[in-house]
DNA sequence: CCCTGTCAACGAAGGTCTTCGTAAGAGGAA
DNA sequence: TTCCTCTTACGAAGACCTTCGTTGACAGGG
């Protein structure tokens, strides 16, 4: 599946699977925020499975459902979207807007400046 | 307008008119990466404008379209679910991915470091 | 054996998105 | 004037998204 991307609902449930691993159908439903009708779920797990972005396992009467599209594959698809799209393609616009407005702990802090750190020893 | 989201060609627009300011009909639909027809164009930022996210002013015998919803606040909703459905929440998992996999010169690099170290300054 | 609850499958309804054909007006050229 | 071009405006067509009602299958309890 080339540059996955997905409707409002389609991630929706897609993030419940990339949480939990796999889900049934009732799993799903159960774990999404909003009031979803079982036969919705289904529906769209179906969709998702038709474009290869899940598959599913017998498991007693009901499904199994497994994610197959990486949530990393999503999310460069999505943020690279976004940075060309709404920032103009700066990296640097991207990360200020997602420490903006929110607190950042001492400790993620630390780590988002290990992330820049190994990627200057990786390229020197 | 609240929380600002936009469709596909919606973006494809309104990313037109943050990078210039501005833009006619005809100025919007010759920026376009893709080939789209000038009714279709027009179509959209009228569809915009009812929404609230541009407004326009006579120039001639056309119209100038100006942006109304701010870049970094439609750049603020598409991060925050971003983050929220595919990253799990973790802004460190969206900065690894920001990164990865394209090259980031020295002084983008620097300009990074420093917005994390302005944050630390910030909020001791 | 029959009822009840759970399950997958299907299709249809209603919504949004995207596209464009067509109409109508206004301005300039011949 | 008459014609051509550029413009806005309208509406409809087709695609996709989301939702759910209904159906039929099956398993377990009474």
């Amino acid at each position: 599946m080339k540059d996955p991307t997905f409707s409002d609902r389609e991630l929706d449930i897609m993030s419940v699977l990339w949480r939990r691993g796999s889900g049934s159908v009732s799993e799903v439903m159960d774990a999404l925020d909003d009031e979803v009708g079982y036969t919705t779920v289904l529906k769209i797990l179906q969709i998702l499975e038709k474009k290869g972005a899940v598959r599913h396992e017998a498991e007693g009467r009901a499904y199994r459902y497994f994610p197959l599209v990486a949530s990393e594959a999503a999310g460069e698809t999505a943020l690279a979207r976004i940075r060309e799209k709404i920032f103009g393609g700066s990296a640097e616009l991207v990360l200020a807007q997602l420490i903006s407005g929110r607190e950042v702990s001492p400790e993620e802090l630390e780590r988002m400046r290990r992330i820049l750190d190994e990627l200057e020893e990786s390229e020197p």
